[in-house]
RNA sequence: CGGGGCGUGGCGCAGCCUGGUUAGCGCGCGUGUUUUGGGUACACGAGGCCGCCGGUUCGAAUCCGGCCGCCCCGACCA
């Protein structure tokens, strides 16, 4: 994309709403705007990192076996009134009425209806277990939205869903989550520790939190540094197997044994057993929470599956939900100094910004021009009638993994500079060598 | 929802208390010159229903009332 003719609005000052790093640095590098409170419209490189990070939570998902499908966000009282929720969950529900004076709800979490729509087609056993999703924007109306997107009142959420005939069955269902997530917040360049926690209104007794470390993070959280050396396995090629209950069950209690748990669910006497110099606490951004709460739903709204005597039993759910669009936020917090954002390779809106220094002179467009096309759509080109500082400042700014500078002095010898966002490090390549270390 | 605060060109703000000629400043934007590897400098210029409605007054951005929106602290939360 040339920047000349890119919808891409960054800002010098900060707007005095936004508090936080993330917030702060979504809104000068032009990836949201918000369109009323905790509602943002996100523009175009914003919009892309949603993706990028919506793409590797989804093939994560279709990784450990979970089946995409899409839910709408308008839902009927109905449902809910069935399970008995539409009561219960209160003025963070966004009621809405139709024409013929319906009562309606824009969906704040899916457990009705994924339950519906089960009840409705799965008869057997024969076709258990399942694990369903989908990523769809949700609403809740906060009391108090803040922090830009990490907790806004329209967020986008991938939520799955599992059943099984029993609770041993449901107990796999969730590890294989909790694999699939670490793996994903591993891909998007993110150290995520799993911290026993809440069930919160959805209920249950088998849940963990998913929390990432930052300064601004909005709970408090001790855990054993031994999270810090773990290893568990890349995507596809980690020592653990979705179709293995023994490499599922060692990924578990790997993740378990040692002690992580949010302020709410902290526990003094346990915490007293640890090492001191093991101790670590902070504050940390959830980012994913997963829960069991076996037959919460397929009880009251009578879903059943025959089982192999024939008899109908209540399938045992579990439910998985991630933050999307709180990841951006999370990501950016956990990732940026003074200059700006630091996108890790996995998410970054484009891989390599090209900053053309000077614009008409010969050799530099030709450079530019020359890297832009063996890129395309996947590098930004800094194309604009601009002072060199302008660019270097906006492109540490959008945070673009690698920058190719190409200046007049470099460029009559043929050579560009390439900075690498992170380290800050610049050496100076040929324009194949800068394009072959990109990738 | 309790407490506090703010709405003035795209962004950040001043002006309001002590109503009074064309409502200012910085950044950004446009044109020209300048500069040419880290947000250059100068000049000229465009851009504002002073959140909305009503009231007081000869006169309201400024005073009064109502409403709306947004932010911060707390309680609450993916």
């Amino acid at each position: 994309m040339r920047l000349s003719r890119s919808f891409i609005p960054t800002m010098k000052e900060t707007p005095a709403e936004a508090q936080i790093a993330s917030h702060r640095l979504m809104l000068r590098a032009g990836l949201v705007r918000q369109t009323a409170a905790g509602i943002y419209a996100w523009l175009p490189i914003g919009y892309r990192v949603l993706r990028n990070i919506e793409q590797i939570v989804r093939e994560e998902q279709d990784a450990a076996g979970a089946q995409e499908l899409l839910m709408p966000t308008i839902q009927s009282a109905d449902l809910w009134r069935e399970s008995g929720r539409y009561e219960d969950y209160g003025k963070e529900m966004l009621r809405i009425k139709d024409r013929h004076d319906r009562d309606m709800l824009y969906g704040p979490t899916n457990e009705e209806v994924i339950s519906d729509l089960f009840r409705q087609s799965v008869k057997s056993y024969r076709e258990m277990p399942q694990i369903l999703y989908h990523i769809q924007w949700k609403f809740r109306d906060e009391v108090r939205p803040r922090f830009g997107v990490m907790r806004g009142r329209e967020f986008l959420m991938k939520d799955a869903y599992s059943f099984d005939m029993d609770h041993a069955g449901a107990v796999v269902s969730y590890r294989k989550m909790m694999l699939a997530y670490m793996r994903t917040f591993q891909r998007l360049g993110l150290k995520a520790i799993p911290m026993v926690a809440d069930t919160g209104p959805i209920g249950g007794d088998l849940s963990h939190e998913f929390i990432i470390l930052a300064p601004t993070g909005e709970s408090q959280v001790y855990y054993d540094a031994a999270f810090e050396e773990v290893d568990y396995g890349t995507s596809g090629t980690g020592g653990f197997n979705y179709a293995d209950a023994g490499d599922l069950h060692r990924f578990f209690e790997l993740m378990t044994t040692n002690y992580a748990a949010t302020d709410e669910k902290h526990d003094e006497a346990k915490w007293a057993t640890i090492a001191p110099e093991r101790k670590r606490e902070g504050r940390g951004i959830e980012v994913g929470h997963i829960f069991y709460f076996g037959t919460r739903y397929t009880k009251p709204l009578g879903v059943t599956v025959a089982g192999p005597d024939g008899k109908p039993v209540h399938p045992e759910m579990g439910s998985y939900g991630v933050g999307v669009s709180r990841l951006v936020g999370a990501v950016i917090e956990a990732s940026h100094d003074e200059a700006g954002i630091i996108w890790p390779d996995a998410i970054a809106p484009f891989k390599a910004a090209i900053l053309n220094l000077k614009r008409g002179d010969a050799a530099c467009d030709g450079l530019c021009e020359q890297i832009y096309a063996r890129f395309g759509s996947s590098a930004l080109y800094d194309d604009r009638e601009d002072r060199a500082g302008v660019k270097f400042a906006d492109a540490d700014l959008m945070g673009h993994p690698w920058q190719v500078v190409v200046g007049p002095r470099g460029a009559a010898a043929g050579k560009v500079e390439l900075k690498r966002r992170a380290t800050g490090e610049r050496v100076e390549v040929t324009p194949e060598e800068a394009i072959a270390r990109i990738g």
